[in-house]
DNA sequence: TGTAAAAGACCAACCGGTCGGCCTTAGACC
DNA sequence: GGTCTAAGGCCGACCGGTTGGTCTTTTACA
């Protein structure tokens, strides 16, 4: 993946055989097209990590659910995703580079979060974790660790490392446990 | 940071108040700053996180040490190095993008994976973590949380998420004792 | 005066974006 | 149904600007 700003208006020309007129009649600027592929780029993470998750009840089993999907149903298809997740290169890319897209990035990372932290909230008041775990830094060690694995995917594009990576975050979800 | 791609020869003139000729006369090409760079980020990288380690004389410990030292020492010092661990956004920046340098980065980070599967291997021969604590998913998952929270410092510049991901990275070391 | 560093004009390649025109197609009118 | 016209997708030459890099000239110092 070349990213936004390497990604040239040439680049996308070659992969759609359209012409220079022929995509900005389509799209009024390479902002324009950046916010399009983002857009789609959204939906497709949600039908890959947020599967099934609705199909379970306990909360904590959807948090693992959610690193079991994100492991098996996206970073591992490197088919469809080589370069891993976009949202995090594009994020370390466009960082004091594009402040408005990094804005925009930003937004869904902190659904995601929220999102965790909901569960792990919840799973707390059902009793499946511990009273004196702090949501608030697993949440955020969960995230990081989340992030942390697609930037290894870029190093090492073997299954190895993310499986490392996500079998021990599993397994500390698991001593969460009262 | 604006990156390898993104820093134009005109950006190191004027921040070094250098003429072209002048940057041309000490260095061949770009590439060979961006050599230099590295090199000279390695040697503070190791000044800043490897500080006070050989004090330590338990390997658990100089782990928990070697994480407070990036948190503290290197990620929390902003001003120094806004835009995070440089090793971190140059990966995901030169991924498929310039192999070369990419490989040069990775020796870096599997040199660092290696310390601190030694030092985890060395404490669980020391009686510090339990017998079935899998040392290398453990060293994946630390890898990953401090790529992670390079990231997250990208996203979020308070120190907030940062100490949040290490108290809980640091927090789950501690759960692998006997 | 000899030597090395610094200076900046210059180059070809490439960037995102514009614009006038071609060419197919759809609709209106007889 | 046949013909003329208007519309719009599509094309690619072209624009100003920037890129990394070269080369000749000037400067500074010993």
């Amino acid at each position: 993946m070349k990213g936004f700003l390497s990604t040239s208006i040439q680049d996308i020309m070659s992969v759609t055989n359209a012409s220079k007129g022929g995509v900005y009649n389509h799209f009024k600027s390479k902002d324009e097209i950046f916010l399009a592929v983002l857009s789609e780029a959204r939906k497709i993470w949600r039908d890959r990590n947020l599967k099934d998750l609705d199909k379970i009840e306990s909360p904590v089993e959807k948090v693992k659910k959610l690193l079991e999907n994100y492991r098996d149903r996206y970073l591992k298809d490197t088919n469809t995703f080589p370069g891993g997740c976009i949202f995090v290169s594009l994020s370390v890319e466009l960082d004091d580079q594009r402040p408005d897209f990094s804005g925009e990035l930003n937004q869904g990372f902190s659904r995601l979060k929220a999102m965790v932290k909901r569960y792990l909230d919840q799973g707390k008041d059902a009793g499946e974790l511990r009273k004196d775990v702090d949501t608030e830094a697993v949440t955020e060690m969960i995230f990081a660790g989340m992030l942390g694995a697609s930037v290894i995917h870029g190093l090492d594009k073997t299954p190895r490392c993310i499986d490392r990576c996500f079998n021990a975050l599993i397994g500390y979800l698991e001593t969460l446990a009262p």
